[in-house]
RNA sequence: GCGCCUGUAGCUCAGUUGGAGAGAGCAACUGCCUUCUAAGCAGUGGGUCAGGGGUUCGAAUCCCUUCAGGCGCGCCA
């Protein structure tokens, strides 16, 4: 729709011998008797052509060639360029959608591009908490979106398996150990304090006894750190999955040290001079890319850092040659970009390769009163329980239904009351109601094969033919949230979409007595099926036949 | 102190990358189930787009500034 008026003004400028054409905008009237899109070409073109927009307008109303297509065509405002469609156009893209949807649906974006986006990557030292929950449905919903529209891509999680923190989470575990059998062991100032530490405790005394009674914790470390960060990656997994989230690959921290990816990442700056000693560590000179100071990449104590292990990752992701990479980093990480991309460029990639989106924090609030979500003090609500309390499509609607950089207040009360008002189960509904009629039709005997030939034009009720225009705004809304990386959109169309459908439902039967006409009713029941269901599966949402 | 994000209806949030008279859901009130699902529909009320300047044909959107909230500024991850 969008791309057949683009290419229909770009004709007819060049008929009236403009040569330096802009891109041309298509954009929604804000009020739907206007017209069903518009472009403002005629006022950005005034100051070079030296003519008013509503002349320049007019000229252009005048030369456009293919009229069939447009009821009217009319000009408003200031020269804005108002186009509205004509049935028989709106009947001939319907017909399209039904006959071949993929074709109608998608655009090839990507043209196969190959993107990896990186997300969630929580750090497997304690259970998924309600931020990663936001993370883990925004990123599903972009990988889906960017799949949908012909990218390649790859889901990945990063598992910081091989720091401080882990090794806080052995020790933490190692502590619970030596308390639960009885041996006076001091917890850890800055230890994890959830339950599941005395979890894992337990079943490593279920599992082994008292082996490792009074042991020195440096000797059995690595059982410990291994065997907790373990058990809290595959929780991690599960609850991901219960989540309805999954990953292409998981890469782990310690195989980048393992098989040298840190030195060679290491040695490159090397070469490039860009690596120096001072106070007796060892600098990255990252500065002339745009950090604001050096950072350290290894300690003192000969340690590397955090940030050494991720110019890394980032070295190898770029060797993995993709097209783009994307990372999902929760917000407060924020401060962390400037030195990533420094990496990224000292290395000698283009740090436009590399886009970092920010996930905002999330709040949670229980009856209006805020609930600590600190780790270490074993306080959080975790994400297992709130999709076990509101369900997991409430859930992913509550975050999708917001933009990802806009701070979120999430309300366990609110969620749970609402859930039945949740505006998932409008969206949702309006499916299962379609499905319910054709169930009907069954019931009837009513033949519901080649809906594409149906007669369209019995399709004429203001309601009939403003569920079509929004049908047919499908595609260009999808452009939108592709290139923008905003999957929310999607979100919204899909509760307009279902706002056209139910005040439709209740107001029409869609089976009556006149056969063409409940075969011309279904086929439009079929098209927004086919949408609802499309949008729904990219956002992760499940499509109940029933409800 | 510096940097990033946010401020839109009572509440939670959209606002198509600068477009036309500012929207939705919730909450409140009034009606609608013997016919394809009432998780629905029809209707009513609700705004100094935080404040102030600027940029231009045109600003909730861009720039400056003030205020308010959140988050960062480690040889932590």
């Amino acid at each position: 729709m969008k791309k057949e008026l683009i290419k229909i003004i770009e004709d007819s400028l060049k008929t009236l011998g403009i040569e330096a054409i802009p891109t041309i905008e298509v954009e929604v009237p804000p009020n739907e008797s206007l017209g069903d899109l518009a472009t403002p070409v005629a006022m950005s073109l005034s100051r070079t052509l030296k003519k008013s927009p509503r002349e320049i307008a007019e000229e252009l109303v005048n030369s456009v060639g293919d009229k069939a297509a447009f009821e009217k065509i009319g000009i408003a405002g200031p020269g804005f360029i108002n186009f509205t469609f004509s049935k028989e156009y709106l009947y001939s893209e319907i017909k399209n959608l039904l006959r071949d949807k993929g074709k109608f649906l998608r655009e090839d974006i990507g043209k196969g591009r190959r993107v990896q986006i990186e997300f969630v990557s929580a750090n497997p030292t304690g259970p998924l908490h309600l931020g990663h929950g936001r993370g883990a449905a925004t990123g599903e919903a972009l990988s889906n979106l960017l799949e949908a529209a012909g990218y390649k891509v790859e889901r990945e999680y990063y598992i910081n398996n091989a720091g401080k923190q882990v090794k806080l989470l052995g020790l933490s575990v190692f502590a619970r150990y030596q308390q639960l059998l009885g041996a006076e062991y001091p917890f850890p100032e800055e230890g994890y304090r959830g339950g599941y530490i005395e979890e894992i405790a337990s079943t490593i005394i279920k599992e082994k006894g008292e082996k490792y009674i009074k042991a020195e914790f440096d000797e059995v470390s690595d059982f410990f750190i291994d065997h907790s960060y373990g058990i809290m990656l595959s929780r991690i997994k599960e609850d991901l999955k219960d989540f309805g989230i999954t990953f292409d690959t998981w890469q782990s921290e310690r195989e980048l040290y393992g098989e040298g990816d840190v030195k060679r990442a290491i040695y490159d700056l090397k070469t490039k001079g860009l690596i120096y000693e001072k106070d007796g560590a060892i600098w990255f000179k990252s500065t002339p890319f745009g950090d604001d100071k050096d950072r350290v990449i290894i300690k003192k104590d000969g340690e590397y850092t955090y940030f050494t292990s991720d110019i890394a990752y980032h070295r190898k992701k770029i060797e993995r040659k993709y097209d783009e990479l994307i990372n999902m980093w929760g917000a407060d990480h924020h401060g962390y970009i400037p030195r990533l991309k420094a990496a990224v460029e000292a290395l000698g990639y283009p740090k436009e390769k590399l886009k970092i989106l920010l996930v905002q924090m999330v709040t949670l609030l229980r009856g209006g009163e805020p609930v600590q979500m600190s780790k270490r003090a074993g306080e959080f609500v975790t994400l297992r329980e709130v999709i076990e309390e509101v369900g997991v499509d409430t859930t992913k609607f509550m975050f999708l239904t917001r933009r990802p950089d806009s701070h979120l207040e999430f309300d366990l009360e609110v969620a749970k009351s609402q859930s039945s008002e949740n505006p998932v189960f409008y969206v949702q509904y309006a499916n299962a109601r379609i499905n319910s009629i054709f169930a009907h039709t069954k019931e009837k005997g009513i033949n519901t094969d080649r809906l594409c030939d149906a007669d369209f034009r019995l399709l004429s009720t203001p309601e009939e033919l403003r569920i079509i225009r929004k049908l047919l705004m499908y595609p260009m809304m999808f452009e939108g949230a592709v290139n923008s990386l905003e999957p929310h959109r999607i979100t919204f169309y899909l509760q307009e979409l279902s706002g056209l459908f139910h005040p439709y439902y209740n107001k029409y039967r869609v089976v009556n007595d006149n056969v063409e006409m409940t075969r011309a009713r279904l086929a439009l029941c079929e098209a927004i099926r086919i949408v609802l269901q499309d949008g729904l599966t990219i956002l992760g949402v499940s499509t109940p036949e029933k409800m």
